[in-house]
DNA sequence: CATTATATAGAACAATTGTTCTGATGTCAA
DNA sequence: TTGACATCAGAACAATTGTTCTATATAATG
């Protein structure tokens, strides 16, 4: 089975007047549309419904995400830098490690990144980005 | 517009064979069938795509989910409400605060229950719970 | 050139968290 | 009633984080 089997196909219909009337009719197959069976059968849920609530807080991630990643661009490099490692749960040593810097230097980024977010605390970063879904990469 | 109205409806098509054949149709109209397709157009994406994305994350995020709620059965009452609590950033000495105990105490619920839980700190709690999408209610 | 932004780093101190102890009290089941 | 568990609480200390300073060096921009 391919990787294109487990992604659902989806034919938008749209209906003559409106926009309000608009649907969507999401075909989903493979490996993607067993677990969700799956899941909603755990969850003694239709896979409709659990469909739905996904995709709500899906959505809702994806708000939270992207006013996340227009708050990192206020950040200078080395500052997003030391936010990423932060949202990965490394205490500012490991991240001085990391990036060959003092560990007052990263309590320095961290400080500034901070003040720019309007944010108190690592706690409070990780709190709302990682609520938001926000995962960064490993490097 | 009523609620129901932003709920997909699901027609499950389930062919003669075998279940690795079995595959849904997912009826999004309404509300979210706008969000879905508006969000899908800022990402420069298809609905059917993004829907897979959000589809794929959120189950992930429901098998961290079951496992993690698994892991809070095995703490005590006491120790589960500390739990929820440091899940929602507050401080020992503001849930010492909330439950009118000791910090001291606090401090010993958080050592038990991340003792239990097999975890080095109230970050780590964070970050893998606040991942799998837990957030406990307000009360 | 002067200013601003960026990156670096330290001192000194407060606050929070984590670790290792000890110990008291109450409940409940074997 | 003894043992196991749950709840509560403190002492003492280490580690981490947060706050307020100061300070140097470099790059870019006006």
């Amino acid at each position: 089975m391919s990787i294109r089997d487990s992604l659902p196909t989806a034919r938008v219909e749209q209906s003559n007047s409106s926009d309000s009337d608009e649907h969507l009719l999401l075909h989903v197959n493979g490996d993607l549309c067993t677990r969700l069976c799956l899941a909603a059968e755990a969850r003694d849920q239709t896979p409709a419904a659990l469909a739905s609530d996904l995709l709500q807080r899906g959505l809702e991630q994806e708000t939270l995400r992207a006013h996340s990643e227009l708050l990192l661009d206020k950040l200078t490099p080395r500052e997003q830098e030391v936010v990423r490692l932060t949202l990965r749960g490394l205490t500012n040593y490991q991240i001085s490690d990391r990036l060959v810097i003092s560990p007052e230097t990263v309590k320095t980024h961290v400080r500034h990144a901070l003040e720019k977010l309007g944010m108190r605390s690592k706690t409070e970063l990780r709190m709302r980005w990682l609520e938001a879904g926000i995962l960064p990469a490993n490097p």
